[in-house]
DNA sequence: AGCTAAATGCAACTTTGTTGCATTCGCAGC
DNA sequence: GCTGCGAATGCAACAAAGTTGCATTTAGCT
């Protein structure tokens, strides 16, 4: 993450080619893209922004709620339109990388509201992913049993 | 994550004053610790490990399970004893980034059941934690209304 | 005690993210 | 449409976190 911005308040109040282009990349994602995709996308647009921009663009979009980010056990953050699809969660295959995102309802009401009668830890979001092996990797395996990030027991 | 290890099945064969200290490092604490910390705890045992050595041992532990990674949005991965506690999860304040274990039953089971019938894939671990205000923190903001890690929407 | 491969330390390196600062540019007010 | 202000950008240098190659040490076997 960044530091605190010397004035946060103001960031994010111009519609700049830089903010439209990151918004279009993340809009036409399927699934969380990282900061390094997102700059090897914009190339694709044969837009030219530097990295600093995108990272401080990233984060004026995530301090206005229009993204979010997302935190696969990376090295890097990804990150995700707030408002481009329901509340869902991810799957991530440990094989391939592949990320699907998922949509059932997770009931977790209860159990946040338990955390607070408890704990009086006030919630404002969750994360839950889920880690495995994926339909391609798993077909994979049947014909050449190997594969290199789950490691037996 | 480190590269595949050149012998990975022969990792974690002897019993070294590393491994020992670094077991004994997180079997002391309560909530899960980042490389960083691990190294700073290190020191207070007289022991000056080096960092290649504690990045070599942790992914050799994990590998053979006997620690769990931890990812709580942070630019670290976190690591706990895999076998220290019953599963849990974690709930993490925005406001001072206190980490706290929670017990209790999630019944993701039917969940993880509905999504392998959808899209076959075969789920190894979950991961659930719960972002929001600990109670310090919220008793804090009453007196003095100010926070910085979650802007205003 | 001697052997051998696992484990370690070190230095150099890569990747990822950050900062300071000079320059450019969106846009509100004229 | 011009102008001025401060937001936004680019660049280069920096910082943090993690990785690699390789020479050396050491645990555990016989």
């Amino acid at each position: 993450m960044l530091s605190p911005l010397k004035t946060p308040a103001r960031r994010g109040q111009r519609l700049t080619p830089a903010r439209q282009a990151i918004l279009k990349v993340l809009g036409r994602s399927p699934t969380p893209q990282s900061p390094q995709e997102i700059l090897h996308e914009l190339k694709k647009f044969k837009l030219t922004i530097n990295k600093t921009t995108v990272y401080r663009q990233l984060e004026s979009l995530l301090s206005r709620r229009l993204i979010r980010a997302i935190h696969l056990g990376e090295r890097s953050v990804r990150y995700e339109l707030a408002h481009g699809l329901a509340h869902h969660h991810h799957l991530v295959c440990l094989d391939c990388g592949k990320i699907t995102n998922i949509f059932f309802p997770t009931d977790l009401k209860k159990q946040e509201e338990t955390i607070w009668k408890k704990n009086k830890f006030e919630i404002f979001e969750h994360s839950l992913e889920f880690f495995g092996r994926c339909r391609t990797c798993a077909e994979k395996l049947k014909k050449r049993p190997q594969h290199k990030n789950v490691p037996a027991a």
